[in-house]
DNA sequence: GCCAACGTTGGC
DNA sequence: GCCAACGTTGGC
């Protein structure tokens, strides 16, 4: 059985976790999720999901791709055992950064819930949306 | 279970 | 730094 493989996106403020930051540490972390849609999105992640990197604040932009290496972890930050967290290491930078705006004026683009969803720092893509990018990032 | 107050996210 | 959107909390 081949297992069908999520896209998701997942924020960053890079003055805090970087995707630079993710290279240096070669498979990272990611925690202190607190709230529920978003961590419902990590424990509906699988090992092998790709995931865009974005960084909030500033660049707001869409600056690399990772891959989940291991999904549906104890949060580390979190001592109730409510939270989740994801592994994930940095596949490639993309070859071109695809900014918010960029995204916003795209009617291909136009329901992502990056956009319909704004607030939430884990959001699904669906496969078109995450094409339609790699198209934008190649240009 | 409703809803007002409050806190947080994140673009600008 | 402002503020819109919206999730969470807590009184009733």
């Amino acid at each position: 059985m081949t297992k069908i493989k999520s896209f998701w996106l997942m924020k960053s403020e890079p003055d805090v976790y970087s995707w630079d930051d993710l290279v240096a540490e070669g498979e990272g972390t990611w925690d202190g999720v607190r709230n529920y849609t978003a961590r419902n999105n990590l424990r509906a992640m699988e090992p092998g999901d790709l995931a865009f990197f974005y960084h909030s604040n500033i660049g707001i932009e869409i600056i690399g791709i990772a891959e989940i290496t291991a999904s549906n972890i104890p949060d580390p930050t979190d001592q109730t055992g409510r939270w989740s967290a994801v592994r994930l290491k940095p596949l490639r930078k993309l070859k071109r950064a695809v900014t918010l705006k960029e995204i916003k004026v795209d009617p291909e683009l136009a329901s992502m819930e990056l956009l319909t969803k704004f607030r939430l720092s884990v959001s699904r893509v669906n496969p078109d949306e995450w094409d339609h990018i790699l198209k934008l990032a190649e240009r």
